[in-house]
DNA sequence: CGGTAGGGATAGGGTTCT
DNA sequence: TAGAACCCTATCCCTACC
């Protein structure tokens, strides 16, 4: 029929914590009546609200555990080191790091020689933007754009977002982090990861 | 431990098939729960019997497309799933059953019902659009600027050449020879070729 | 009926295996 | 790389119970 899904926004969500928080749980008809929240909320019902609540307490429960077992999946032959000097503040909504997890019983595994005793500087930011080159997986190359439409998309961008990002890929493509393509059709110009 | 990929045998993807005819898409409960199929499908779960639906379609879209392209004739509109095309869709599926032999290729008589009433005329521009965007050879399509700019730069353009070319476009795709991608990162819509 | 809680089904995105 | 089978889980739906 109409919606073959409607996916909550951080506003819609956002509205029902505080819905949660002003009149309590199980008040959902309450909620959606409080003209403060009604606006937001006007595309969900009740039962929608209890739904969506009942997702939410799932996943604060065990979400972290999950979400680290995902970046594990994922992880990058990239740099574990961190920089110190990162000025940039970027919140990642998904990523809290916490990880108590020990090596994989049974594995023999040995020791990991994380040797990058590398002499770039790798910001938090770089870190960003390498992740959304990899994961947009395009094979000649993510523009700018995209980029930056993935990182506003998976995070929280403080403003001059734009600027940051471009100043970083400059400086990576400058340090060899980063290629930059030119497409001889394309008009903005492309960047992939140095594998 | 783990299950060693079950295969889908004919028999089973006929009953499914039969159960979407009787109760519909979504209906995977129902079908399962079905006296006239249960026995069958009886090592399948509801979840299995929506992603194999899913991956029958799949294969039967990209199949009825690469067909029009050889025979330059059909077009089939490639609908949402609702419940109101899904009677067409499982007669598409159920023909394309019928061709368990290759039939002679390069015959003009290619062998299954057509309902095509589209003149699918082929102008020289649509030639050379085609002919750009198989150049360019971008694995996740094209663009209408990069398509253009190809154009442009190899043959000799009139005036009014950019709205000339969106024409085609949108002519090419309506009848099944391009396909549009709207990738989720990009602001603006790729054309690919049916193969 | 109107509302909530809980169980269960579906849709879509991902992952794995080949 | 693609395709098929399978997994994960947010969202949606149904029913019992006030």
């Amino acid at each position: 029929m109409g919606a073959p899904k409607q996916k909550w926004t951080p506003e819609e969500e956002a509205a029902l914590k505080a819905g949660v928080l002003k009149h309590g749980t199980g008040k959902w008809r309450t909620i959606l009546s409080d003209p403060e929240f009604s606006s937001v909320l006007k595309s969900r019902s009740n039962v929608d609200l209890k739904d969506k609540w009942r997702n939410i307490s799932v996943t604060a429960l065990w979400g972290s555990r999950k979400k680290a077992k995902l970046a594990l999946k994922r992880a990058l032959p990239a740099p574990k080191q961190d920089d110190n000097n990162t000025a940039l503040a970027i919140v990642a909504l998904a990523n809290d790091d916490e990880r108590a997890k020990p090596t994989s019983p049974g594995g023999s595994g040995g020791g990991s020689p994380q040797t990058c005793a590398s002499k770039r500087s790798i910001t938090s930011l770089d870190k960003i933007i390498l992740e959304a080159i990899t994961n947009l997986r395009e094979l000649r190359g993510s523009d700018r754009t995209s980029i930056f439409m993935y990182i506003e998309e998976n995070f929280k961008t403080p403003p001059n977002m734009k600027r940051h990002v471009a100043v970083r890929l400059k400086h990576l493509s400058s340090n060899g982090t980063l290629v930059k393509i030119k497409h001889k059709y394309r008009f903005s110009t492309s960047y992939i990861t140095v594998v």
